[in-house]
DNA sequence: TTGTAGGCGTTATCAT
DNA sequence: ATGATAACGCCTACAA
């Protein structure tokens, strides 16, 4: 009998095991925006482990669409799924966030990645911001930086000290005393949108000081990216005029001109507790942090002078890292 | 009795109406690298566009880990789906593609984007790799460049040059010689990687030819991306020394410097037709090109005078490399 | 060990 | 029109 189910090739149906258990084997998740090679990364590695213990992922990214986002959510609860995770630090809408906090509060697993759900104990996993602005000032600081901006985008100035990244502006700062030095506050930066022309903004405001900064923390790569290439647009060399950090480790990053150095968050980690909150919510509650790694490349540190001139800038020789060369990347259309 | 059911947040369970229907309201999405870009641009516009059609969708993404795409297959089929979209032009495994033929024939509606299940006639767009080859390669002889090179990455050059972008390569080679100019197999060349080290070998290899190409048409903008970050860091500039052409129009292209010339696939139209051959099958067999469009950005066309250092390079115009030198960026400081 | 009954949430069908 | 019933594919539970 099972021999003749096996030759028919006979699956069993995981959506009617699940009707039958009363629980879904579909996990959604909620994003910002896959197009982001960080989260990208994030659901990437989320869905593999899910897969591992029978569980599908649904994936609605709906970008900043805040009305579709609702609508989202609607219909993952409807399918129904059994737990929700939420990826991305932007804010999300009031009535997003209500209708989270309900379903929580009904008992479906929710869980998130660099955000969370105001008013609930969600468990919530996010690289440690304090952390980061720290290694990020202090690299620059012990090149020998006494000027180091800051650089974020997206949010007003006001949103970007006091909300979801206000410990990684904390820690800049409070490194940056720590080193006997005082946060000025006309170098720190918002560009209101992720373009050339905003990145010229910033700098040109920036170079404009009567002391300009000679290092930038950007508070990603894309912002780091985007600052190098109106720099060097600009006619400034980067790191000699321009030193610059950024975090995330997007592949791309180690590959542009100059090479850039980064603030890597340990992705598995982050996404293996995740899982964990939706499979286990009872036991991991509230917020944990993971700690980030310092990549140092060339954007950062100049190449020492017997190198100079002959190849590319050289990471710096203490926390020199080799990356490994990425695999084909299996492109192109048909 | 319906007041009460909309009080108490009655939703209509999609997975026990699915099985009532018999029909899955679930599309599977079996994809190489969500981590790419363009394909996360898909995979997005392809759920949202599913979506409003009622079907969710479960992505499935391993890599380049042809077993684990085995099992993500099977993964699918059992949840089950509705449907399988392919989504990437890296060839698949054969089991793979023998179990995907099996599930055409057996009536299971699937559709690629970008790749093709050999011996079937499953519904599959793809960009016009003919047009592709066709446009960059005349935008840069416009541009006056007499000896360009074609760069690709991760295959043989057997291989690039006999399959799934020999249309892309030929149409290089076609173009090349209505223009009457002689196409260099010397100027042809295959990065293993995606990396500085094999962008700096393979820029070198071209380098070193008595008459060294004066543009490269790279297959996809990662590769543009790597080999201008290599040329930079070798003193070249670019475009005046290395005019460079890409394909794909990743956003970050738009945003280094120099800004990247590419040559845009149109995603919409690729995952509409691609949900089109899911839902109806039967009239959709076979396959269906797309047409891409040229992006002219600070890679390929030097600024023209009035405008050099004031901002981003303007776009072409044809005698625009014959312009007087500007300074390098790394000498201009001000 | 093998067989059978019931029910998960939905909808189609049939009876009222 | 409204209401009852069966069945989708699976699993659990109890009976043989």
């Amino acid at each position: 009998v099972r021999r003749v189910a096996a030759e028919l090739g006979y699956r069993p149906n995981r959506l009617a095991r699940g009707l039958k258990r009363g629980q879904s084997p579909i996990f959604g998740i909620l994003d910002f925006s896959i197009l982001h090679p960080f989260y990208a990364r994030v659901v990437r590695e989320f869905e593999i482990l899910a897969r591992a213990q029978g569980f599908a992922c649904v994936v609605c990214d709906n970008g900043l669409d805040e009305s579709a986002e609702s609508a989202s959510l609607e219909f993952l609860l409807e399918l129904p799924v059994h737990g929700v995770l939420l990826v991305g630090d932007r804010r999300r809408s009031a009535p997003v966030n209500e209708r989270l906090a309900e379903v929580w509060r009904a008992g479906t697993p929710v869980a998130a990645i660099s955000g969370a759900v105001p008013g609930t104990d969600v468990p919530r996993v996010a690289v440690d911001n304090q952390l980061v602005g720290q290694i990020a000032t202090r690299h620059l600081r012990e090149a020998g930086h006494a000027r180091i901006a800051y650089v974020t985008v997206g949010l007003s100035d006001e949103e970007s000290t006091a909300g979801y990244m206000a410990a990684r502006w904390r820690a800049y700062q409070a490194e940056l005393a720590r080193q006997g030095l005082r946060p000025d506050p006309r170098l720190v930066m918002t560009m209101n949108a992720l373009s050339r022309s905003e990145a010229e903004r910033a700098l040109d405001q920036l170079l404009s000081l009567t002391e300009p900064p000679t290092a930038v923390f950007a508070s990603h790569d894309e912002v780091a990216l985007t600052l190098i290439g109106a720099a060097l647009g600009r006619g400034l060399r980067v790191p000699e005029d321009l030193a610059t950090v950024g975090v995330d480790d997007l592949p791309i990053g180690s590959l542009v001109w100059p090479t850039l150095t980064t603030i890597a968050p340990p992705i598995d980690q982050m996404v293996a507790l995740a899982l964990e909150g939706l499979l286990h919510p009872e036991g991991t509650r509230g917020e944990r942090l993971v700690e980030p790694a310092l990549i140092v490349r060339g954007s950062s540190v100049a190449p020492t002078p017997e190198r100079a001139g002959r190849r590319a800038p050289a990471p710096a020789r203490a926390a020199a890292r080799e990356d490994p060369p990425r695999r084909r990347p299996s492109r192109a259309r048909g």
